[in-house]
Parts: C-alpha cells; sequence; structure tokens
DNA sequence: ATTAAGATGCGCT
DNA sequence: GCGCATCTTAATA
C-alpha cells in the first residue's frame, strides 16, 4: 500500500526522516520491478548549510526543493552518482530526505544487472548513489510524484526507535557546525547500512 | 568565460 | 587507508 501525500507534507523534516526508516522504496522502470527497506536516511532543510537550498538560494537546480512534498528530488553527485531524495513539506519550504542505504528484498535479480555485480551482498544498495544504481533511479526522475507509479513509497516494516541509531551526516564538512546535528538516521548493526566512513565529517 | 568544489564509489596498496 | 574519476552547478569576473 502507497503511502499518502500527507505523509510527505509533514512540516519536521527529521520526523520524517525517522518515519522512513523501514519504509519500502519502489521502483518500475523499463518494465523491470525492484524495492527494498530503507534502512538509513538523512534530513536537509533550507535552516542549515549543509543542504544545496540553505538560506532559501533558489536556482535552476534547487527549485526542486521549493516544490510541495511527495516528490523527488534527484541530482548528480561529483558528476558521477545520482541520489535520490523525498521532498518533504510544503511549497516553499526547501527540505529533503537522502535515501543512503536499502536492503534489497525484491528484484535482486535486475538490480545486480544495473550494477553490474554477480554477488547479492551488500555492494548491491549500501550508499546513496549505490541505491539509485540498482533501483534504476536516474536524472529523468527528478520532480516525480511519490504518490504514482514509476517511483514510490510502501509501509514496509514497523522499527523501534531503540533499534535505530542517529548520528552526524556523512560527507558534509563543509556546513561547519551544521556538520555537526544529529541528523542521519540508520537502523543499528544492520549489515546494509553504508560503511559510515566518517572522514569528511569532523576537520 | 572561467573555475572550484562537491550529500560518492571504486580500485589499489 | 588513499587517490582518483568525472561533470554539473553556481560563484566570480
Amino acid at each position: 500500500m502507497k503511502l499518502k501525500k500527507s505523509f510527505f507534507t509533514h512540516d519536521v523534516v527529521t520526523e520524517v526522516a525517522r518515519s522512513l526508516i523501514g519504509k519500502k522504496l519502489c521502483t518500475q522502470v523499463n518494465n523491470e520491478y525492484s524495492a527494498g527497506i530503507i534502512v538509513e536516511t538523512e534530513a536537509y532543510s533550507e535552516v542549515e548549510r549543509a543542504c544545496h537550498a540553505f538560506n532559501r538560494r533558489k536556482t535552476k537546480r534547487t527549485e526542486t526543493l521549493f516544490m510541495e512534498g511527495g516528490i523527488s528530488y534527484v541530482y548528480l553527485c561529483y558528476g558521477i552518482h545520482k541520489l535520490f531524495n523525498v521532498v518533504t513539506n510544503k511549497s516553499g519550504v526547501a527540505e529533503a530526505v537522502l535515501v543512503r542505504a536499502i536492503e534489497p528484498v525484491e528484484g535482486l535479480d535486475i538490480m545486480m544487472e544495473r550494477r553490474g555485480l554477480a554477488t547479492k551482498d551488500r555492494q548491491l544498495t549500501s550508499g546513496p548513489g549505490k541505491l539509485t544504481q540498482a533501483l534504476g533511479i536516474d536524472m529523468e526522475h527528478d520532480k516525480q510524484d511519490l504518490t504514482q507509479d514509476t517511483v514510490w513509497l510502501e509501509k514496509g516494516l514497523i522499527v523501534k526507535d531503540d533499534t535505530i541509531e542517529r548520528s552526524a551526516r556523512i560527507g558534509v564538512r563543509y556546513a561547519e557546525e551544521d556538520a555537526l546535528l544529529p541528523w542521519r538516521f540508520s537502523i543499528k548493526n544492520n549489515s546494509w547500512v553504508s560503511s559510515g566512513d566518517n572522514k569528511y565529517n569532523f576537520k
């Protein structure tokens, strides 16, 4: 059962990031279905420096973030990787949740094919650039309505608070003091969570 | 017009 | 653990 619009328009982005843990992210691309359980997310908001739309900065790229919650924000990172975000809050407020890792549950074969891998280990989806490749998410999926049937979210599993870990976000050292915000959510001891390589976090 | 840097991943050591 | 690929975006001139 797909998540409704009201799930996404909630006005506290960290709460949506928490709620997305355990939800199922599904795609139907080129007639191939694949899906995974979200195990790691990060919240981003116009009020802090790690966000592309910090200080309400409006550009061609960030216009997606200012739209009403319930659509995707896909952008190219380091010229190579496509990162998938869920836009939240009402129109005019730039906030989103980055999906950093999933645990594959359906369409494992097509995921392996898209990733060019011969194994079903954590290499498949344990990182923000990996899961988009595995699910077939591309730039053309920017601004997509997540309540429709190309990229969408489903109910998934209940994940208790005491099994969720909060930590600083990955790769945002340029954000100065905002790099310290505990806006990263992940399932404790889940092997599909990204490596947690914090080398660029505090410096 | 030019340029610096980035919400990463991979391969090599 | 380290270096690099790769290219768009946005700031500066």
